[in-house]
DNA sequence: AAATATAGGATAAATAATATACTATATGTC
DNA sequence: GACATATAGTATATTATTTATCCTATATTT
């Protein structure tokens, strides 16, 4: 019941990318460098990323991965949601079919209202509140420096 | 990022063990028929729920499990828990160590946030309210019917 | 045209979850 | 006490998912 490693990567990629700005295409090679993610793994990421349409692509020498969206609209739960697809914790809530036993129950009232805050919870948390952190930026910096 | 169906199947096991009182031992046969779990998984299940203190096991003929905490004080979290663990939702909550970049970041306290909640609704949730749910009691005999 | 950098499809490798087989042990009944 | 019944516990198989990589194709800059 936990995160996947392509969803932790996601966030680490959007993270860096929100911190270059709008304007700036960041290679994927540094981003996989600075934040530590396999090279070929990030590039199955980044496409859907991209699909979900927070990143665009740009291809050939100088190429690389340039948000498309302004940081403080991007939130965990899009960048998340856009590699795992839509979170949800229990099968009833999204495939009631699948739970053909204790039907209507409220087990699944409860799940449903797990899910909805946990989404909630990713949807407040926004790139530019999070870069807005003294400790991340840091870090950030130091991992930029570890890439070089 | 969802619940395993061992925990799924636990959810199941307790709350018709929950349905039967303290007093009585179910069979696993029963369960496993009534709520549709495979029984040898059951078997493993339970050991899971016994370790947590959570039903007895009696073994031997009329042997089966029974409850051992009031259905009050049994909540989704203890049963949710018992049998996949403590629940996290991203590695860095929990084993900060294997998050050396972003070290200290805000993402951190969102998860942590998400996970609180989390356990906090499912901590809320107990089988003596879930079974106070009509449609919830009325599964559960049609169930019982059909497991016959 | 050459060099650079990413895409996209295919596949391998690793991990985790689910399910089952088989032997051992405990309990009730005759 | 012997037998039938029911679960425990160990081991293993099966399946699914996740993670990672290989390789060829395509786009862009110089």
């Amino acid at each position: 019941m936990r995160l996947t490693k392509a969803g932790e990567y996601a966030i680490r990629c959007a993270l860096f990318i929100s911190y270059q700005g709008m304007e700036v295409v960041v290679s994927k090679k540094e981003i996989a460098r600075c934040m530590d993610i396999p090279a070929q793994f990030l590039g199955k990421i980044a496409q859907q990323l991209a699909r979900a349409g927070i990143i665009e692509i740009v291809q050939g020498s100088k190429g690389g991965y340039r948000l498309l969206v302004p940081s403080e609209k991007l939130t965990m739960l899009d960048v998340v949601e856009a590699v795992i697809g839509e979170i949800y914790l229990n099968d009833c809530v999204v495939r009631p079919e699948s739970c053909t036993r204790i039907s209507a129950c409220s087990i699944h009232r409860v799940w449903e209202t797990a899910r909805d805050q946990l989404r909630e919870t990713l949807r407040q948390a926004n790139f530019k509140g999070i870069l807005a952190d003294k400790s991340c930026t840091i870090d950030l910096m130091e991992a930029m420096k570890r890439g070089d």
